[in-house]
DNA sequence: TTCCAGGTCCGGC
DNA sequence: GCCGGACCTGGA
């Protein structure tokens, strides 16, 4: 499949930016993963998306997958920018933020607690191959479906590496397969609803939550707070302690960016991460306790 | 060897 | 409500 594309689109970073876990750098620019179960090879070569595989996902799941339908420029004309988040939009032309599959998103993020990227793509491939169905075409299974990952007792997983996650992941399954979490309806939920079921489960709190309302359920304006975007707010905007706390974190982002703060959140994150700390607004943009925070 | 990694839970103020 | 410590494990 080819797709012409309209503005930039990087796969390096939108694909290894943290929001998905388990895509793979191959040779010549090629990005090896699934899409919707299916196993494709991704790469940008003049302007046109090219996605191929034996039995790869249809031109309209890797359009939608990667927002190639609109929505990302919608995000671009709507979003509303300051000095820090004008410059990372600069920096990060073709970063997008992925339409993933909820239930993924949840388990990746549920293994990312006190752990490292590497470690979290680890454990996560460990639960595929344990409990994934196999794909066609070979490769790393298919992420468990909920009922699958739920046939592996605490001790299985535990044995997987998964460590003190090991319970979190087993209630998780658990829970979405008897329906006591029903993903799907976390769509149209409100953000406040959505999030109140989430962190019901055990070990789902705030952090993880949020990230999966973003990256999972489209809810653009969940604005998870990290410990890198805990750095963006302390050193950017002068907001540390209270002021960083999740709750009035996301009240500070949605009146500074504007409903899609959680998209934004996916580029200051990756800045900081990638390139350092963000230039500060002009002192002007700031609120009044921040400048004053931020004075000599 | 020691420390840390995209947090969450639990107990004490 | 807020603050501090423990928590599995693998890699630097």
């Amino acid at each position: 499949v080819r797709i012409p594309l309209d503005g930039p689109l990087d796969l390096e970073a939108t694909l290894h930016s943290g929001q998905a876990f388990r895509w793979r750098r191959s040779s010549d620019g090629w990005h090896e993963g699934l899409i919707e179960g299916r196993r494709v090879r991704l790469r940008v070569m003049g302007g046109v998306l090219e996605a191929d595989g034996p039995a790869a996902p249809s031109r309209a799941q890797v359009a939608a997958y990667l927002r190639l339908d609109g929505s990302h420029e919608a995000f671009l004309a709507e979003v509303r920018r300051d000095v820090p988040l004008e410059a990372a939009l600069r920096a990060l032309p073709g970063l997008r933020v992925l339409r993933q599959d909820p239930w993924e998103v949840l388990v990746g993020f549920v293994l990312s607690q006190n752990a490292n990227q590497q470690r979290i793509r680890s454990n996560l491939e460990a639960l595929c191959a344990a409990a994934g169905r196999p794909v066609a075409g070979g490769g790393p299974n298919r992420v468990p479906t909920p009922s699958e990952l739920a046939r592996l007792d605490e001790a299985d997983l535990r044995r997987l590496g998964l460590g003190y996650r090991a319970p979190y992941v087993h209630a998780v399954a658990h829970a979405v397969r008897d329906g006591a979490l029903a993903l799907d309806g976390l769509r149209q939920a409100a953000y406040d609803e959505a999030l109140e079921r989430l962190v019901s489960l055990p070990g789902i709190g705030v952090k993880v939550a949020d990230c999966v309302l973003l990256y999972g359920l489209g809810h653009l304006d969940a604005f998870p707070v990290d410990v890198w975007i805990r750095r963006v707010l302390a050193e950017t905007y002068g907001r540390t302690g209270r002021q960083a706390a999740p709750l009035r974190a996301r009240a500070f982002a949605l009146k500074r960016f504007g409903p899609m703060a959680g998209y934004a959140q996916h580029f200051l994150f990756h800045y900081r991460r990638t390139i350092g700390p963000l230039p500060r607004p002009g002192r002007k943009a700031l609120g009044q306790a921040a400048a004053s925070a931020a004075a000599p």
